[in-house]
DNA sequence: AACGCGATGATTGTATGCAATCTTCAGCGT
DNA sequence: ACGCTGAAGATTGCATACAATCATCGCGTT
């Protein structure tokens, strides 16, 4: 089972340009260079990535289908703005999915696995070590990965999907509700996890797992914030 | 057949057409209309509802992102062929969700929703004593809408719109891997559930809809068919 | 007869043009 | 000053034209 690679690093070449250009956006959304609100209209995306309309179009279609953008009819497109009602479904669906995933891992996880993991959490380690903006997104990215890693050890494509989905839409929830701004904090615990996994220990396992997404949403502030509300509900840009 | 009842219901003169056509679309599928592995040219879906490839285009796209049609580059696009392995997981995702979607129900049914349920059972039934092939077809789509009425009660959209995607997806599985062929065997356990939810009665609710799974899976006969193989490989229709 | 191979038709991939709709803002009246 | 109105500009919605790619089939060679 390759799950080296979590997402496809392979370029475009002569795989679909629309999909090449929703995984750059994505990538974006995900490590904050596109802030939530930002507006994304066909015609810039296309000149962005020297294709028509079309291709642009279609990209952004995908994004929308994920809720990482929120299109308006006439209007254009933008990053998504989750309300906290929102940033609640997120968590909660992640705290009833990767449980499962981290058990059904534990019988499914390989010593290859278990050597990809113990790479992937020293690069987190490098990235943390970093200074710059550009480290900071990366490790935003690479703490996100260690899930969807997770995920593909799993072994059920369509709960990966899901949580492919859940880890974007958690990027931008930490975003605009993030208290710390560091969702760094987790790292420690990634090493925790990748610890149960390695004794097979579905237990401590799943609770590290229960406890991390705890963490995680404990660092949110999904307190409605006042004066934003009207901006939000006007979709400006931030 | 006539899939694309066209000239009918107000195609949503505001909405999106493309939306429109893949809820067409999408209902054909689920009610088996459209038997796994047909194709679907964006010329004959454009004509059919009368727009351009481009619109039917863009409805296809939405399908394939629900994995309902699995497009291939240059060749077409095909009502999905999904094998034993996806079956399996379509199910296991099931077993993981739907219960938590359910106890979550019980937290927050209102006697409007326990009405709503009662409406849709009596529909379910009088569908069952119905003959034909159309009241079948209505029977397998009201069987997966009930399902979806209790994630509607449970609150979470985002939990709401995976069922949506499985609910589809175990309509396709079932229509290629079931045995006995009407899924209407599961109407009483409907009634079990209602009656649970009613109760606000977690474990019970809990177990029932577990069990529910486990009968709509235990009707499946997901060994692999040694003929199909190979057309399923070349995938080709029917 | 079997195989390779190129012409041909069918289908998708992409760009572009026009229509529809929304936003903005200047101009006018109150 | 405020609000209304309507014209101009910007952006998306959609259809169509053309290019690229794939499947099919006939034809010639072995």
């Amino acid at each position: 089972m390759n799950i080296a690679r979590v997402g496809n690093d392979r370029m475009d070449g002569a795989e679909d340009r629309a999909q090449a250009i929703h995984d750059h956006l994505r990538d974006a959304i995900v490590d904050r260079r596109l802030a939530p609100g930002a507006k994304l209209s066909e015609s810039e995306v296309g000149a962005l990535f020297d294709v028509s309309r079309t291709v642009a179009r279609s990209a952004l279609q995908m994004l929308a289908f994920e809720g990482l953008v929120r299109s308006e009819r006439n209007r254009g497109a933008f990053v998504a703005n989750p309300s906290p009602e929102e940033a609640r479904q997120v968590f909660a669906s992640r705290r009833l999915i990767e449980p499962a995933i981290a058990t059904e891992a534990c019988a499914r996880v390989t010593q290859a696995d278990i050597e990809a993991f113990a790479e992937h959490l020293r690069e987190e380690a490098r990235l943390l070590s970093e200074r710059g903006p550009n480290a900071r997104r990366a490790e935003i990215k690479a703490s996100g990965d260690f899930h969807l890693l997770l995920a593909s050890v799993g072994g059920n494509a369509i709960l990966k999907r899901f949580m492919e989905e859940l880890i974007a839409r958690s990027s931008l929830v930490i975003a605009l509700y993030g208290k710390s701004g560091a969702s760094s904090c987790g790292h420690g615990e990634h090493e925790g996890i990748l610890a149960a996994l390695r004794d097979r220990d579905v237990q401590r396992l799943s609770g590290l797992v229960l406890h991390h997404i705890d963490h995680l949403e404990a660092d949110l502030d999904l307190r409605p914030k006042d004066g934003l509300a009207l901006r939000d509900a006007l979709q400006m840009p931030g």
